[in-house]
RNA sequence: UGGCCCAUGGUGUAACUGGCAACACGUCUGUUUUUGGUGCAGAAGAGUCUAGGUUCGAGCCCUAGUGGGCCAACCA
């Protein structure tokens, strides 16, 4: 059996070593460390799918800690918030915790840290502190605060924690070395004091411990064999190291930190801070907007926990920094909702259509498949009439025979209903067409080259579909060093229709997907009720004629592309020699001797003043020179004169190591 | 005037040193189709940032350069 190698990431890589290296696999453990002061987004989307998805593939448990080490910023809501958006997911945790549980130890440690003479208390302003610590490329200097005795020490921190001092007044600092390269080891903050409510210890604590100093011990506590985190915490390593030194014994595991590239996403932000910013300035309505790209904000929207998971399992992991096309995002809840929403029929853009030779009164209601992806999908009914609407957009007057939609004379067939031959319009005062006319005929098995979807005027449902273009103009709003992201915002980036739904969709409830045929999918929005339908513009279909037809005006930018224009039919000969020398040497012999014959050949085609440039090609790239030379005997049979380039070329090629390339140039005397 | 990380088609990720650098998205053809969707078949597009070196052989190893990112919050 020949065993499928599936690549490994370098995560995974590494959790193999160690495994390899007689780490028992029982020791494998994980945890996604959010910190409660925002919603996820989809970046996070990267880490809980790395830390839980390790954890599924070794059967590992996972914690999901909230790290809330800073109560100004931190609240119940986002915890709520946070383990909501996990579990849709499909994310299970071992255990919930929380940094603030190991408030206590940390302080006892922090004690045992003053006591070894590793921490001090500075009390100097956050300025005076700045300065001494130097800049990235200039080493910092120690403090007056630095050599203070334990006794004083201890007596301060004590007095720190019962609340003696004001914010500001002191802080204790991990004692390392202020001239250190690493600016996170000139003597890190380990506590600050904080005079404020916590959500879960209360008024329990005024001194609250900083990041560095609470997550490599957190990790430690909770015996995480594998911290993994985004590459802006690299410099940070060598802290949590220095940190864990400190406290490990030989009997326990000893965490390892590793980073990885964070994911961006085009025409998105990813920052918390940001995101906030537009919830605050009224830009969405909310964290939850379908415009977000927060989890609760694609969950409204639409989209599902496959299609999410699916995305970030094919984004990859790795440590280059990487922006994702927002199409692959499309793409994955595309491949998703097609083969499990259920197809539906709904005009958003109405224009009236009467099916003259259609009795007035009369009704039928034909049989509709519900998705042909999915045979246990079944069938609805749907409801025809004398009048109809159909989009807008399905008819012109007139239309070249690359329009095979509804046209005066020309037939169209009626999804699930009959075959209809446009006769005639009724216009306004303005000459806008407010009716086109129709007869109908019977059958229905003829060959019609373009199908619609309608619904029966008289059986519509209104509802109000909510269409979402994308939030930002530029492609990546967040990296101008001279532009505000917020200067990039789509003013037009949701759009509000007033539609006609079938009847079948009266009784949708919020969160059903649908697929409007033609147009898109669609999901039910929790504002929606009995009385009035809301739906959600989840993404439109692949429109392949969107791409052909002539632009009416702008909005085009579902496809800024800048693809480089494609190349021409013919390449030239130079080029095509130029691709066979690169893996000349490599080939077999047979192979090689072909692929010669085929150079020679080409060579015919070629000029001088277009291997000139190729004489300076790099020593090492021997096949490349090997071809030069094929393609300057081929020159010099037809005439062209040895000159002093020529000779200097051959000259050099005769004294190389390759003997493929000697032979060819011997052959030259 | 530093340290660390990174560099493969338009985008993202692969490639056990050894067939023509693969896969996915995107792009383009053709085809099927009662969705201009889906499916199916196919194509174009990369000299693996540059220059040296090691090696019979380098995308992979070494050195230097170039380019990008990160590092000076009592944030995480």
């Amino acid at each position: 059996m020949s065993e499928e190698r599936k690549s490994l990431n370098f995560l995974e890589q590494i959790i193999e070593e160690d495994l390899a290296n007689g780490m028992p696999k029982e020791n494998l453990r994980f945890r996604f460390p959010p910190e409660p002061n925002g919603y996820l987004h989809i970046g996070h989307t990267k880490a809980i799918g790395i830390s839980f998805g390790l954890g599924e593939k070794y059967n590992a448990p996972v914690n999901l800690r909230f790290d809330d080490t800073n109560p100004a910023k931190e609240e119940q809501e986002y915890v709520d918030a946070i383990k909501e958006d996990v579990s849709w997911l499909g994310y299970k945790w071992d255990k919930e915790l929380f940094s603030s549980d190991y408030f206590q130890q940390l302080y006892d440690w922090a004690v045992y840290f003053i006591k070894e003479g590793k921490a001090y208390i500075d009390s100097q302003s956050s300025e005076a502190m700045a300065e001494q610590k130097g800049t990235p490329t200039q080493p910092g200097v120690d403090g007056p605060f630095r050599n203070r005795s334990v006794e004083e020490n201890l007596d301060l921190f004590e007095r720190m924690k019962a609340g003696e001092f004001n914010e500001g007044e002191h802080i204790l600092r991990a004692k390392i070395d202020m001239q250190h390269v690493n600016m996170l080891m000139r003597d890190p903050i380990m506590y600050r004091i904080l005079k404020k409510h916590h959500h879960r210890t209360a008024n329990d604590w005024c001194i609250y411990p900083m990041y560095d100093w609470t997550h490599g011990e957190s990790d430690y506590l909770e015996q995480v064999s594998h911290s993994l985190c985004s590459l802006e915490f690299k410099p940070h390593r060598e802290l949590y190291d220095w940190f864990l030194d400190q406290v490990v014994t030989e009997d326990k595991l000893r965490p390892k930190q590793r980073e990885f590239a964070r994911l961006n996403l085009s025409y998105t932000i990813m920052s918390k801070r940001k995101l906030l910013k537009l919830v605050e300035d009224g830009v969405v309505n909310g964290w939850d907007d379908p415009r977000m790209p927060t989890i609760s904000g694609l969950r409204r929207r639409g989209y599902t926990p496959t299609a999410i998971r699916k995305f970030v399992e094919t984004v990859g992991v790795a440590k280059r920094e990487n922006v994702i096309d927002v199409s692959l995002l499309e793409f994955c809840i595309r491949e998703d909702l097609n083969k499990t929403a259920p197809r539906v029929m709904a005009v958003l853009d109405p224009i009236k259509v009467v099916i003259t030779n259609y009795p007035e009164d009369k009704e039928e209601w034909f049989e509709a498949e519900n998705n042909q992806e999915d045979d246990a999908a079944g069938f609805r009914k749907v409801p025809f009439s004398r009048e109809i609407y159909i989009e807008k957009e399905d008819f012109k007057e007139e239309a070249s025979n690359k329009f095979f939609r509804l046209k005066l004379g020309g037939e169209v067939r009626l999804k699930n209903a009959y075959i209809i031959k446009a006769e005639s319009v009724l216009k306004d005062a303005n000459g806008n067409i407010t009716e086109v006319h129709c007869t109908y005929c019977d059958g229905t098995e003829r060959r019609v080259k373009g199908t619609l979807h309608w619904v029966s005027m008289k059986h519509a449902v209104k509802a109000e579909v909510r269409e979402y273009d994308r939030l930002f103009l530029d492609e990546s709003p967040d990296s101008h060093q001279d532009k505000d992201f917020m200067e990039f915002i789509n003013p037009d980036s949701l759009k509000l229709v007033e539609a006609f739904v079938e009847p079948s969709l009266q009784d949708a409830e919020v969160g059903q997907r649908f697929q409007f045929q033609r147009l898109g999918y669609f999901n039910v929005d929790n504002d929606s009720s009995s009385d009035k339908l809301v739906f959600n513009k989840t993404v439109g279909l692949r429109d392949s004629w969107a791409k052909v037809k002539p632009q009416p005006a702008a909005n085009t930018n579902a496809n800024t592309n800048k693809q480089k224009p494609q190349q021409q039919s013919q390449r030239k000969a130079i080029d095509v020699i130029q691709k066979l020398g690169k893996k000349y040497t490599n080939l077999p012999e047979e192979k090689r001797l072909k692929v010669r014959t085929e150079i020679l050949e080409l060579a015919k085609d070629v000029t001088y003043d277009e291997v000139e440039p190729l004489f300076n090609t790099a020593v090492k790239k021997v096949g490349t020179r090997i071809a030069v030379a094929l393609i300057l005997k081929v020159l010099v049979e037809n005439g062209q004169t040895k000159n002093d380039d020529v000779n200097s070329f051959i000259e050099k090629a005769l004294e190389d190591k390759n003997e493929l390339l000697v032979e060819e140039a011997k052959t030259f005397n």
